[in-house]
Formats: structure tokens, sequence, C-alpha cells
DNA sequence: GTATGTATAAAACAAGCGTTTGAATTTTTC
DNA sequence: GAAAAATTCAAACGCTTGTTTTATACATAC
């Protein structure tokens, strides 16, 4: 039984109850209790409720991009100075993130979804620094793969990926459970993994001449 | 000029502030002094805060969806007992919504988006009662044009084309604007219409031969 | 052993929260 | 125009919030 730091104690907690009940719905109280803490330690060793919440998501996201990264930049690698193509790249893109986050009462992907909606300034400022560099990364190498797509339909289709996936892995909480009445659409992260990288795939693909500049 | 009922001036102070700041980030007493109302008249006309959210919403929310619903039967009338097009039965989804929130300066779809991902029990109620019915007819609609989807994968997909319109309406705020720096991706609504029927409708033509049941 | 920087502890702070009250006022109804 | 109903208003209630303060314990260093 190791004996854990306050600090760690402080992070776990902090992220199941945010990731329950969101940022403004959990208070330092409920965190410090949980964690079996004083109610100062949060300040002590974060600054801030919302130095806490920085820290929580750099913890997870951090070494979960640095993979991410590695793993593209050994496939980029392997292929020398062709393109990836598509399905390669989304699989890269897609594998890591929802194989990590595929536990048992694992809810941090929802707090991570409803960040990404949060436009108040604190909390944009950490998930720009947090996916601001993986994001250009793989829009870069998206680029290079499917370059029948203008650049405005590209960041379209970015956006619609990154939805889905966002959705698909917070559960799609309220859609799905009223659709299916309980049941869960997709048990298996690997076979999330693959719809939704072909799902994506064939959306990438398409070539539609519409959308270019009007003249040029 | 018309004398706007105190009621109303409350909805539409709660609407533009909730969707900058979410429920829990704004106080009765931000929407009542915007409103030019007194404190309690919150309480008074709506019962309590989360009553006025959920006012707001099906006042939006409501007539639109009987619009789709409304779209989806002529189609399906026109249409005899033939199954519709993927493709237009996903415009139909896709079409009223994006029109109707593509103003300036709109951000209820930010609200939406985030209440899609909450799961305290007030929210999930409302946005159940809201958008259950019309993701039930839609989801019909979608197994009879897709045949060759098992129900497990028609769910998923379904989710992926929630989360990809839901993040492309809520402005896809961060990625986007990390992204693209400033540059709007897609100012035209419909443009960003076709762009998603085409990305959804490749995807859900997709005929993946697994994750059918392992033994039947 | 005494100093030094780190960590924990209890208590208080000032401000903000949603909601309720009860009286004053306006609007509607007959 | 009087009675009744609906609405507005100022004030207060009780409680929670994030943060700060002050004091105490615990390390490791010299």
């Amino acid at each position: 039984m190791k004996p854990t730091s306050t600090q760690a104690r402080l992070l776990d907690a902090a992220e199941s109850l945010f990731s329950e009940r969101g940022f403004k719905g959990i208070s330092i109280r409920e965190i410090t209790e949980k964690a079996e803490a004083n109610l100062a330690a949060v300040n002590y060793h974060f600054g801030s409720k919302a130095g806490l919440m920085k820290a929580l998501i750099e913890r997870q996201i951090g070494p979960l991009n640095q993979l991410r990264i590695a793993e593209l930049d050994a496939a980029e690698a392997a292929a020398g100075d062709q393109p990836l193509a598509i399905d390669n790249l989304l699989r890269i893109f897609f594998t890591a993130p929802i194989r990590h986050f595929h536990k048992p009462g694992q809810k941090l992907p929802n707090l991570l979804a409803r960040l990404h909606q949060d436009p108040s300034p604190e909390v944009v400022e950490v998930v720009v620094s947090v996916f601001q560099p993986i994001a250009d990364r793989f829009l870069t190498a998206l680029h290079r793969s499917a370059p029948h797509l203008s650049e405005a339909q590209l960041i379209t289709r970015a956006m619609f990926m990154k939805g889905a996936m966002v959705h698909a892995m917070s559960d799609g909480l309220v859609l799905a459970s009223a659709m299916t009445e309980g049941r869960v659409s997709m048990d298996d992260p690997e076979e999330l993994i693959e719809e939704l990288v072909q799902f994506c795939t064939e959306g990438f693909r398409l070539h539609t001449p519409n959308s270019g500049p009007q003249a040029e």
C-alpha cells in the first residue's frame, strides 16, 4: 500500500468530481473532503481551484499527446516522403485516447467535452495550451494526406471529426441513453476506433467541387 | 416599439447569458438586471432558475423540432413506401437548426452543446424530453434508409453524426479558433449544411462487415 | 540541537448564491 | 368604480462559495 501524497489525492478526487458535475458544480470543500485533506490544501498546492483543474488536465493529456505525436512521427518516418493514407492517420489520432480512457467509471472525457465548449478565458487558455500543438500537428499531416480539399473544407471536416470523437468518447450521454434505453452502443474500444476511422475516412476522401474561392 | 413582457425579457436575457457562461456561471441577479426586472421575477414566473432554463430551451427547440418532423413527414409521404435516400434524410435533419441558429451573435447552440454533456438529472430530464422524440423519429427513418447497418452500428454512427453537428454548430469554439487563428471556418450556413450532409452520408453508406454479433 | 523550508490544521473572511416573504402596485373582471 | 387577481418590489433569510490568515507540526540540513 503506497502512501499517496496529498497532491495526488487532490488530483484524483478533483478529477472524478469535476468529471461528474463540472468545474462550477464542485466545491473545494467537496474535493478536500474526498481527498481527506485540509480545506486549504488546494490553494496551498495549486494556488487556486482553476490551478487544480489545469494541473489535473495536464497530468492526463500531456503524456497522452506525447504518445500520439511519437506515433505519428514514427509512421511518417516509415512512410518516407509519401503522405500517410487518411485512414492510417486517423487511426493514430483516435487510438491512444480512446484506449486510454476506456475504463469502467472513467468520466474524464465528459469533462473534456464540456471544457471544449466553455468560452471562459481561463478554460480556453488551458484547453488551447494542451490541445493546440497536437491539433496543428495532425492538421498539417491531414493537409498532406487530403490535398484535394480546400483549407476551409479541411478545417470544417476536421471539426466534424473532432466533434464525432469527443461525443463518442464522452459516451454520447443523453442521446444514446435516450435512444437505446440503457443499451450502451459500443463497449469494445477497438471496435469504436475502427468505426470512427471508417466513418471519418470516407468523409475526408470525398471530393466536393463547391466551396472553393469564388474567383481565382 | 412593442412593449415586451417581463417573461420575454427574462427569457431573452437568460438565453444570451447562459449561452455565454453556462447555467452555473450566471446568477439570477445578473439575469434580472439585464432584463430590467426585479430579482424575484424569475422565481415568480418560472418557479426556479432551472425552470427558467427549461422554458428558454423549449421556446426555441420546440417549434424547431416540430418543423423538422413536419418536413420529414412530407418527404416520406412523397416517397411513398420507398425509404428516403440517406443524404435527403440527413439534409432534412440538419437544415432547419443550422439555418435557424445561424445569426451573428447567436450562441444558444453552445449552451445546447454543453447541456448535452451535462449528466445532472435536472438537465438530462429537460434535454431528453426535448430531443428524445425527434431522435427516435430520425433514427427510425435512418434504419429504413440504411438497412445494411446493424443496430449497434446505426446508433454509433448516429452518435458521430450528432457530435459533428453539435460541434459544428457551436462554432467548434476552441479547436477552430486555435487552428485557424481567427478565421471562421465556414460562414455560409448552406455550405455548412452541404458539407455536413456529404460527410455523414458517406459515413452511413459504408458497409463494414465486422461488429456483427459474434455467434448467431 | 537549532535553524530552515515545507506541509497540515482550524478558523475566519468577505462576498455571492437561490429562494422566500409580505406589502405595494398595477391590471383585469364584473 | 369596487372587488379580485396578477404582478412588481425591497428586504431579508439561510447557506455556500473561494480564498486568506495564523498557528502548529514535520521534516531535512548544518
